[in-house]
DNA sequence: TACTGGATTCACT
DNA sequence: GTGAATCCAGTAA
């Protein structure tokens, strides 16, 4: 069942563990997510201090946002807190369907190595720029999959960032080979 | 107009 | 475990 934009208007925190297990398609991709990131007003979020880029994490839920990091890579995120700021980002996939195309772009055969980063997920699925600001559902849809359990979930810290080790806001599913 | 640093990844040691 | 690559957004002037 694919889920709708209003699904989103809830907790980033909240969100970003209901997104476990949840399907991921784009144009001929698809996966399951494996690992997310809550966002919010704190240091470390683009949120803590708004900017015309990270606006759309205050004035909107259930839409796409993508940036630009290091040069290099794009982030995948989801914005969420229908009268709040938040957004969750999305870590890492397992992949199910266009692995193929993936491999290519990614010029990488391990399939584990395929999806397990922001940067690199963003790169097998072609995920650019192009997609900011769109609606959940308009061109990546987000679908139920199978049911995660929460003794299944792992809570941890979020990496690298000096600013915000003291959250907990860091979700992947136990025992799964495709997280970063 | 110039400078700074980043929600990352990869190659190398 | 360490460091380089790389460019855009934000900031200050």
């Amino acid at each position: 069942m694919q889920i709708s934009k209003k699904w989103f208007e809830g907790d980033a925190v909240d969100i970003a563990k209901k997104l476990l297990g949840k399907k991921i398609e784009f144009k001929n991709c698809s996966g399951i997510i494996v690992e997310t990131e809550a966002y919010k007003t704190d240091e470390a979020s683009h949120g803590f201090k708004l900017t015309p880029r990270s606006q759309i994490m205050a004035d909107s839920y259930g839409n796409v946002y993508v940036y630009f990091i290091y040069g290099n890579y794009f982030c995948l995120n989801f914005t969420t807190n229908k009268n709040d700021v938040g957004a969750v980002l999305i870590r890492a996939i397992e992949p199910l369907e266009g692995i193929n195309t993936m491999k290519k772009r990614r010029k990488q055969d391990n399939i584990h190595n395929l999806c397990s980063g922001p940067g690199k997920l963003c790169q097998a699925f072609n995920i650019t720029k192009q997609q900011n600001n769109k609606d959940v559902g308009e061109e990546i849809i987000i679908s139920t999959h199978k049911n995660i359990k929460d003794s299944d979930i792992i809570k941890t810290k979020r990496i690298g960032i000096s600013k915000a080790t003291h959250l907990d806001w860091r979700f992947y599913i136990k025992n799964n080979n495709f997280v970063s």
